[in-house]
DNA sequence: TATTGTTATACTCTATAACTATA
DNA sequence: TATAGTTATAGAGTATAACAATA
């Protein structure tokens, strides 16, 4: 894929391949962009050393101190287990605390740190430098139905 | 997210999450949806014993008699490492065969059976009829557009 | 030297069951 | 009994290095 080059005769038969089958299936379109989409934001990331999910989680936490887990697991679509190990890096790191909640002594409120609110406004940043870099070529009118309709695809009843 | 439900007072304060942040940030889309198609996905191949790359690699060998792994790789997006197991799994199903090259005796040209053939039909026509579902709502030309900036998004220089 | 397929390995993400402490 | 957070665990996808056989 990186490099079609030389490729012996043989190969060479086949070098189209045909996924005429595929080709209306947009999971498989969906797949690969996604890839590409995480790969590129892996690499975004990684002078914060931060991830997708930890850098969706630390956003989130900005933008809604107090944020309980099980709420921000049900933001970030992720099962609440998988979502601890998260919030343990982040508080580790020292980039949010989790504060008891007096009237609901089971639940914690997740609350960013100033070092929190410092990378998180450096991460954003880049992400958004990134991602447009990415989407060049593609129009507004056009991202906006993208969105649109991985909104509405994500509503689909079929997902519970 | 699945159940709102009746939540605590305390909890309700926060109960719509603010993810503006992340609301034009279009790999936070693509995530959740693909998740939802991967799901159903799921679902949809599970009765033919297939996952979503089982099923990518049975698709694109029929439709490719003598694909070379390596070649099968790439169109897939996965690395090679990867494929082996996929493969191993359907030459184990007896679904497609390795066939030694004459030409080329590193390599293996890939065959489906009868009963390759035959599973990819069933799997195929559920596959379409799931998508439908799942893409119901969302006219064609959107569609054809999402498709249209998948693969533009595929394409970005960022991807090797 | 380079390529095909392979093995081994590691990391990430996802998903479920079962536990604890609170409510 | 139900919920919030946790632990443990398993399955799947992704990525890299290194190897044998062959070109």
């Amino acid at each position: 894929m990186k490099k079609p080059a030389s490729k012996p005769a043989e190969a060479t038969a086949v070098h189209q391949v045909d996924d005429e089958t595929l080709r209306n299936f947009i999971g498989y379109h969906m797949k690969r962009a996604f890839n590409v989409v995480q790969a590129d934001l892996v690499q975004t990331l990684k002078p914060f050393d931060l991830r997708m999910l930890t850098y969706t989680a630390l956003v989130l936490i900005v933008d809604n101190p107090g944020l309980r887990q099980s709420q921000l697991a049900d933001a970030m679509d992720i099962e609440r287990p998988n979502l601890v190990v998260i919030i343990d890096e982040l508080e580790r790191r020292e980039l949010i605390n989790r504060e008891r909640v007096p009237t609901d002594r089971r639940a914690y409120a997740l609350i960013a740190t100033l070092a929190g609110r410092r990378l998180y406004e450096k991460a954003v940043a880049a992400v958004i430098a990134h991602e447009s870099v990415l989407l060049d070529g593609i129009d507004e009118t056009t991202r906006a139905t993208v969105i649109a309709a991985m909104k509405q695809i994500e509503k689909s009843p079929r997902k519970g």
